[in-house]
Formats: C-alpha cells, sequence, structure tokens
DNA sequence: GCGACAG
DNA sequence: ATCTTGTCGC
C-alpha cells in the first residue's frame, strides 16, 4: 500500500509534546462519518472464516467483494511481529507478517508510536487491496482522538475501526456488566478527551499561541461497549470497546463489527490476524 | 499529590 | 502485551 500522508509517521523518537501535538495533527485530518467504499451489508459473514493451518488460501480473487484486514501483534523481546490477514467474501485471502525492532515502551495514549512503524511494515507486505482495516486497540475512543486506528487509517487513507478489549477514556452511558450478546451503549467523551487543537493565548503584550486542545464537548459518542458475546450462566464474558478509526461513524462501527463477528468475543479478521501473529512469531523463539 | 490509563 | 494452571461448557 501507498501511504497518503506520510508526514503523519509515528516517528519514536520525537518527544512526548511533539507526538501529542502530532496526534492532534491525526485527529484533523480523520474523517469520523462514513465514508465507505463499499456496502456495509457486503461485508457480512454466516460462520467463522476457516482458519487452514496449511496456508493455503483462495487464489485468484475474482470478486467485487469488500476486502477487510485483520492487524494484530504478538512480542518478542524487543521485536514485534506484525499480523495482517485478510478476508474476502468469507474467506481468508491473504496473510502477511513482519517482525521488527520495538524502541519505545507502551505508554497509555501512545501506542502507535511504539506499534505504528512496526504495523506500516506489515502493510508493505501485502498486496491486495484492502477496503476496510480492523486494528487491535482504539481509534476515536483516545485522549486527543487519534487512537492507532485512526492514526493508521489516517494515513494509508483507509477505513478504519479500532476494537479493544479494555477502555483507555471515556465514559459508559450506561453500566456494561453483564449484558447480552448484541447490546452495546455508547461512550461518551468525558474530561480527558480533547476535541480539536485549538490555540489564541493573547496576554498584554506577548501573544502565545499554543497547540492545546479543548475539552470535547459533553455527550460527543466516541465509540461504543459493544457484547460480541454472552454466556448463558454464570460467567460473563466484558464487553469490546469499538471506536471509528478513520471514514466510519461511530453507529457503522457498530453495524460492521457486529457483521464481522461470527460466535467468537473478537471479529474474524482480528482472531485470524491474532492466531496468524502467534504462528509467526512461533517461527522465530 | 492521587487516580487512570489501548497493547 | 506476556507468563500460566485450572475450569466452564458445547
Amino acid at each position: 500500500m501507498t501511504l497518503d500522508r506520510p508526514e503523519f509517521r509515528p516517528d519514536p523518537d520525537l518527544s512526548h509534546e511533539e507526538m501529542e501535538a502530532l496526534q492532534r495533527d491525526i485527529a484533523d485530518a480523520a474523517e469520523f462519518e462514513d465514508d465507505l467504499p463499499f456496502d456495509p451489508e457486503a461485508v457480512a459473514l454466516n460462520s467463522p472464516v476457516e482458519a487452514d493451518a496449511s496456508g493455503n488460501e483462495r487464489l485468484g480473487a475474482s470478486s467485487d467483494a469488500p476486502v477487510v484486514v485483520g492487524v494484530d501483534q504478538a512480542f518478542l523481546e524487543e521485536r514485534a511481529v506484525s499480523a495482517i490477514v485478510a478476508i474476502q467474501d468469507g474467506a481468508v485471502v491473504e496473510r502477511v507478517h513482519s517482525v521488527t525492532p520495538l524502541s519505545i515502551p507502551y505508554i497509555p495514549g501512545l501506542l502507535a508510536f511504539r506499534e505504528g512503524g512496526p504495523i506500516l511494515a506489515a502493510f508493505e507486505e501485502l498486496s491486495v487491496e484492502p477496503d476496510l482495516a480492523i486494528f487491535d486497540g482504539s481509534g476515536r475512543i483516545h485522549f486527543r482522538q487519534a487512537g492507532i486506528a485512526t492514526h493508521i487509517g489516517v494515513m494509508l487513507d483507509l477505513p478504519s475501526i479500532g476494537v479493544a478489549k479494555r477502555l483507555l477514556c471515556g465514559e459508559p452511558a450506561e453500566p456494561v456488566a453483564d449484558r447480552p450478546a448484541g447490546w452495546s451503549t455508547p461512550i461518551l467523551a468525558d474530561a480527558s478527551v480533547v476535541d480539536r487543537r485549538e490555540t489564541t493565548e493573547k496576554r498584554a503584550g506577548s501573544e502565545t499561541t499554543r497547540e492545546q486542545g479543548v475539552e470535547a464537548p459533553e455527550g460527543t459518542v466516541i465509540g461504543h461497549a459493544y457484547q460480541s458475546r454472552q454466556w448463558d450462566r454464570e460467567q460473563s464474558i466484558n464487553p469490546l470497546y469499538i471506536s471509528p478509526g478513520h471514514r466510519v461513524s461511530a453507529s457503522t462501527t457498530v453495524d460492521l463489527v457486529d457483521s464481522l463477528c461470527a460466535g467468537y468475543k473478537l471479529p474474524e479478521p482480528t482472531r485470524l490476524a491474532d492466531r496468524h501473529a502467534d504462528d509467526a512469531k512461533a517461527q522465530y523463539e
């Protein structure tokens, strides 16, 4: 794939201030409304996608159906194994991975600067053209509304979605415990969420222009908690926290993830990428 | 200072 | 994320 916005590359050598400034630029460039090159109904799955451990993929993509890729990573000490699995018409059409060094530690809010480069390296190995990417982590559910799903989505100008297992920020509109499969509730921006880059701070004499953000309006929906699966009795499964990455609205994000789930907690693209990352990792240890 | 914090 | 045993349920 070609980088639509190479200037937004998540350089791990930037200072934290520069990283946050870049994220505000990413949020400015992000589109949190539907701009999909396909009909959302066209990605629906009827059953789990066959993993096919032998590595065989359906050949010759003689289809117009949208290609959805799942992105996930596994780690070996100071290296990241980034995996991408592409599905189309309910079948795997390509699987790639890359192994790259990691340069900075995980810092909440700055995940893209640790894992973004490695993920872009994996995208360089991909030969099919994706129509939608599902990332392991947040998109708009982020302090500056620029989580890794948004960051990579904007760089590639690719519709993207963030699927996280835990909530980074924001507040669920309703309690999320013990909900039935299919249930969802909005995640509302809280005081930790900045809405857009804002400046102007004029003082007598000096005019300081800061690159800060203003608090997001209360009630801003930055994503949803979505119960993709639930047990019938005792134990309870936690919901997924899904959010728009780029070129998808919050509500469509819920519909798409719902369509891409096939009986497991994680949507199929993510589940397959998860397994592929683990398989690839095993070859390096 | 305290708490919260994707992977 | 990663390290792991036990356990639930189809």
